[in-house]
DNA sequence: AACTAATCCTACTAATTCAATAGAATAAAT
DNA sequence: ATTTATTCTATTGAATTAGTAGGATTAGTT
């Protein structure tokens, strides 16, 4: 299960995208309300976001955020690992919170990681192609979809 | 990620899997220390898998475990279920584990929705094939891999 | 019948992670 | 100076996960 935390952080960066070419500073404020994430969450998201370059920030008096990138060049992979959910399903098959696992004796040879790692890149193979401009096309799509029928 | 529940509950069914044919019932603490699983964990976990029909048990002396299908029939998708953990990234998405997101005012125009709904497919596709047969072939496929290069 | 070896059942506790909040410091615009 | 923002540090509360304790029950053995 993705955290909230990685999914607010999702949904707030389709906000930003949304307004991508407006080129203004976003309030927390205003994502907060719009996406109904908690206020102070969402502010420590966002300077994560920041932090690790998804985000750039202006302070002060009609700051806010703004995506550093275009929204073609931001993936849901990316997202979630700065946003601290590993994506694979067993630690052992992590690329970014890699752990061996202490029951097996063998991990080369595991049965169950051998699986588990497919699981891992067929996950990988989607959420690393999807950036946020994929999204929103997506979301016209279904809109139109569920008009028009 | 994958419970440590859904992981020892596994792991037990593969070494159970591997003695299939000898129809003798195996004790919790053979398991317990062949596969490292803390004890009492993994016998509430085992009657667990017995209460939905993954497994046999026999009580008192000479008592024990025994699988209670043949290891082709048993997936990986319905032990992760039965182990409590939710497959999908998403509860919106999820099968057995369904709730709709609050945030998210329309749940069929949803474009994370929409993709994490494409994942899991990939992975339900995936983990729904593999049995515990499978997994103890590509074990032997793994070991002859690593013995003869 | 008594003893032993096993699962079964109920309840509890500890540990960790997740989600959220509080409040003061800093920065920029007017 | 005042207002409107982000930034930073620290803490709290809630929920889930992981693991434990101990006695009841069942079945085989002598
Ligand atoms: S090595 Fe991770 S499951 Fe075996
Ligand atoms: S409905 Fe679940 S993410 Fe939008």
């Amino acid at each position: 299960m993705l955290s909230k935390k990685s999914k607010y952080a999702i949904k707030a960066l389709i906000s930003l995208a949304k307004r991508y070419e407006n080129k203004v500073p976003v309030k927390i404020s205003e994502i907060s309300e719009e996406e109904k994430i908690p206020r102070k969450f969402l502010e420590a998201i966002l300077v994560e976001l920041r932090n690790n370059g998804l985000l750039h920030s202006k302070m002060g008096a009609n700051g806010g955020y703004l995506l550093a990138k275009h929204p073609e060049e931001i993936v849901l992979s990316h997202i979630i690992r700065i946003s601290g959910g590993p994506i694979a399903m067993l630690p052992c098959v992590s690329l970014n919170f890699y752990e061996p696992c202490e029951e097996c004796v063998n991990e080369s040879t595991c049965g169950l990681r051998d699986v588990i790692l497919e699981v891992r890149e067929a996950t990988i193979r989607i959420l690393s192609k999807t950036s946020l401009s994929d999204i929103l096309q997506r979301e016209e799509g279904l809109k139109k979809k569920f008009n028009l029928i």
